[in-house]
DNA sequence: CATAAAGTATGCTATATCTCATATTCTAAC
DNA sequence: GTTAGAATATGAGATATAGCATACTTTATG
């Protein structure tokens, strides 16, 4: 992790990336550069987290932890998103477990000394009300809508999305549990898969042979 | 419908329902009572919708209608909650159709005079991103869950909802669509509480016999 | 190093759910 | 009122997915 506060480096983010549609003036001095490379951590979990982010890049995993100490895989958050507003809107008192599937970079806003200003920015606040409304929108929607179809379609869609540099290594037993279908359906699947030339078995990984035909079982979900 | 604006009853129910930990005091004068008996109309599909409701008593289905013209039960609403948020956060232009279940009772703010009220009013924009945050949590989460167990919980916790008064007559074309599952199914899981004697045919409408039985499936999903 | 725990892998059986076919009501439009 | 289109109803066969058993590997732990 590599935090910067150069003024330069700060103001040219925030211009790319549109700062003042999102938040008020008033932050910007505040704004600082987190930067994480693949597989490294954002955010601990159980420990609170002092940040808002707003991930201009990179695509991360966001995990939990049950009472029982079962580990589950909750979301992937892709750029441009905010990371921390549940813990900010107190939702959440403590942080998932937050891992970079790619290098990641975040405007990050201290709470220590924007968590007021935060609440009280309704340029902020409308945007993230916005956000949250379409997420809860789009999220039921597209989960139900996915249930109508055979896992296949689903795991496509798991695959083009968690693979990097068209390899999949996922581990199956935590994918299983993500995508609510049992283990042994899930090998079957992607047995499947391998049989039809579409993976690749290497080793502990698997290649991406026909990304075409994932997207294909992919988009005939999605409408 | 019914509209009042005395400025007895208006205080009387906004004391009673927290008016000012929603919103703002500026926003008190505005506030009208709307209050619908059940099977009324909230709402005309397509249309524009020039208020903001908080709902505070009754429970409404909300439909939409596809390109096709088929119309598609989309979710159940049940107070205390807001109506019309969408609309005023502009994520969706026109309303959905809102039907009432049961009487309803909502604190309406006119669009009109209170959007930029509103949409500058911290206290009510943090509620409603609170509000956003956990339905995004909870409904993927408990969607997510729920189809880990056979149609047969998810449809008792659907009848549970849609009952009313201890009578189930929802049209079973309709609740297949929403609860993604096959026509034929449904039937035949229908067929399975009445002969299980959980419910009871009578004409169109099916009486619920053994609520309890229902309310155990229901509470098996939900952890 | 040894042992336990977790992950991987595969086969077989059971079941939940879908698809298709077909008949019978109901409802709405002319 | 007639007729077309929905909604209801039921049956039989197909398939997607779960469940269990079992064996082998890898990873963590003392």
């Amino acid at each position: 992790m590599l935090i910067s506060t150069q003024k330069n480096h700060v103001e040219r983010l925030c211009e790319i990336h549109h700062f003042n549609t999102i938040f008020s003036k008033e932050l910007l001095p505040y704004v600082e550069i987190h930067t994480f490379q693949k597989k490294e951590s954002l955010s601990q979990e159980g420990e609170p987290f002092p940040y808002l982010y707003y991930m201009v890049k990179g695509k991360a995993k966001v995990y939990m932890t049950h009472k029982n100490g079962q580990r589950t895989l909750v979301l992937f958050a892709e750029a441009p998103c905010f990371l921390g507003e549940m813990s900010l809107l107190e939702v959440e008192p403590f942080a998932k477990g937050v891992t970079a599937m790619e290098d990641i970079t975040c405007l990050a806003l201290p709470l220590a000394t924007c968590k007021s200003l935060l609440l009280n920015d309704t340029i902020f606040l409308r945007n993230l009300s916005r956000i949250l409304a379409e997420k809860a929108r789009n999220r039921s929607e597209t989960l139900a809508k996915s249930y109508a179809y055979p896992f296949e379609n689903r795991f496509a869609a798991f695959i083009l999305i968690s693979a990097s540099e068209g390899v999949y290594n996922e581990m199956h037993t935590e994918v299983a549990e993500f995508l609510n279908v049992s283990y042994r359906h899930l090998l079957f699947t992607l047995q499947d898969f391998v049989v039809k030339g579409v993976l690749e078995k290497e080793g502990r990984n698997y290649i991406v042979k026909n990304d075409a035909f994932l997207k294909q079982l992919r988009d005939e979900m999605i409408d």
